[in-house]
Order: C-alpha cells, then structure tokens, then sequence
DNA sequence: TTTCGTGCAAAGCCTTTGCATCCAT
DNA sequence: ATGGATGCAAAGGCTTTGCACGAAA
C-alpha cells in the first residue's frame, strides 16, 4: 500500500474509533486501544492470525486473546476503519479503510503482487448501474487479475516470494 | 442469471467435461454425469447445499453424496464449467462459466441476491488502468455490496430464509 | 454496584479426508 | 482383477458463542 499517499484526517484511528464506541454506547478498553494501535501501527495487509501474533509478541504484556481480535475485527469493519479485500486460501484479508483514499487492485497472478490504482469513474459506473437496478451501493470490491509489468518482461524471474 | 443470453456452444457441457475427464485418465461415473446435468440443468446460481438439496430430491434414484458433489465442484470449476463468484454468508456460491457471456454482480447483504450486470465501460476502464501500470489483464472479479431492491422497501422483512 | 468486555473452551459451519466398499474397464 | 470413485463418518480450519470472571462507569 506504500505507493499511495495517505489522506489528511483530521481524526486519527483512535479517535474515530472512540467516536463510534461512544455512538454505541461502548467503552474504549485496554484491549480495544491495543488492537487499533497494532492494526494502524503498519500499512500492510493483514489477515487475523498474522494480527494475532503481532499481539502476541508483544513485550508489554499487553497480549489480547484470540476472540477478542475476532470481535475487534468486526467492530473495525463497521466502524468503517477497515475492509476486507480478500480471501486467499480462505483466510480473509484485510487493510485500512480509513485515512485511506479508496482503490482497487491489480493482482499479478504470477508473483501475486497487488497494485493498488484509484479511479474515479468506477464509482460512477457503479452508482448508474445500481440506480438502474433499484440497489443501493455500500462498498465493492474490485480485483484485477493478470500480469504485472515485472513478470510480463522476460529477463527477470517473477518474484516468488512477495506475497499479498 | 435467466436475463441474459446463452452464448452458442459447439459442445455441451458434459462433452466438455468428458474431455476433460479424458485428460486427467478420470472416469465419467453415473453420479458425475448426473452432477453435471443437475448443475446444468438450470442458469441459476448456487451453494453446494443447495445443489445437494436439489440432488437428494430425485425421484429416479440417482441420489449423489455429499463427498462427492465437493469433490465435482472442485473439478467442475478445474475445467472450466463453473466458477465461484461470490462468498455471501460464509457459503461460496458457483455459476456457469461455460457457454455463458462475461458479467458482474450486485450482491445483497442483507437477503445475499446476486444480480447480474453487464457494462463494457468497465472493461474500458481496467484497460487504461491496466496500461498505465504496464499490466496484462487476463480477468476480473467485481462484487458489488449493498441493499437490494426488495431489501430496501421497508414493508416487508428481509428475507432471511433465502439462500444464495 | 451494575453493566459491559474479556478469556477460555466448547460449539458451529462449511469443507476436506481416511478408509472400506463398489464399480467401470 | 484392479485402480479409480463413492459414502460415511470423522477430522480440519476458521470463526462464533456461552459463561464465569474481571474491569469500566
């Protein structure tokens, strides 16, 4: 995700989080000011095992146990800080919604590298397509899937080992 | 998937999948060709529960386990006949991918109706994109999330009973 | 104090697999 | 006969949940 600029935010991850805590009527824990330290400490993504033993390395004993990061994930998703962008191997993967610009992904079959692009006119063909069916849009997920321009030259080996 | 038009064939789905079969040095048992048929049988989209469902009510015996109807999706979609184009629910729901035109699909999170859509803008669109990052594209996957039609008319519930 | 949250382990769900049996070549 | 294929039930892998304890307000 490094090769796009993150948005100004006027709030930070925390903050936006403690906001949609306190429109629900929850409280911002210990645990929950860990987890989206530890989500938004990095820009890469993510799925929950990896987010998991990040926590569990953690050498301030401020360890989370498993079902709580479930339930953390899910509070994030709806609390529009994080997405789920997608499922490789039946593990769902996730990145930062928030403080984010919105994009899709070109995904390199061979190397498996995603590049990340924006595009506005997608929104556009979305919304009419949506209007035409009577549907209302809340979010899509996009993926792209061929060859990237590092792989599609023949004098390099694709990049086995990048993952995501 | 029924407002959309066939595409012509040359071979029918179980000739393709008999070649296949051919292929790989696999045999065409009764309960594949009877798969085959089941799924064939109707453009509609599925989950393996359903498709089971379809298979245990038939009346001419040719009942098929569930062992097997996963291990001919698996093999449905290796060889081109099927392929997976949406995970509403935790459940993964197929289509025809043979004999069938390229589409997208409006998904509904609230009752997980798939609406199909065909909007060639958009491949003009992953064209550009896909140059200006020197990409090949060789295929997409758009899932477009929301509230359907039905689901957004507030007389009557969400269908929670329906599957898809 | 009272309500909400956490952790643990158990349960859920969909899917895959081991294995004995069965069947098409 | 002789592999591959099927069915059943058991095992897997990820995620959710029930419940008692612990921590905010």
């Amino acid at each position: 995700m490094s090769d796009l600029a993150a948005v100004d935010v006027a709030v930070s991850p925390e903050d936006k989080f403690r906001e949609y805590l306190m429109t629900k009527g929850m409280r911002l824990t210990t645990e929950r000011e860990t987890i989206v330290r530890e989500v938004f400490a990095s820009h890469e993504h993510f799925d929950v095992d990896q987010l998991v033993s990040r926590l569990s390395q953690r050498t301030d004993g401020k360890r989370v146990s498993r079902s709580t990061v479930y339930r953390m994930i899910s509070l994030l998703v709806e609390s529009g800080l994080l997405r789920p962008v997608a499922r490789p191997n039946d593990r769902e993967v996730y990145e930062h919604d928030y403080g984010y610009p919105q994009h899709d992904h070109l995904i390199c079959k061979e190397c498996g590298t995603l590049i990340e692009f924006v595009d506005d006119s997608l929104n556009d063909i979305l919304e009419r397509v949506a209007e035409q069916n009577g549907f209302r849009v809340s979010a899509h997920r996009l993926e792209v899937y061929g060859k990237c321009a590092d792989c599609c030259r023949p004098k390099r080996r694709p990049r086995k080992t990048d993952r995501i």
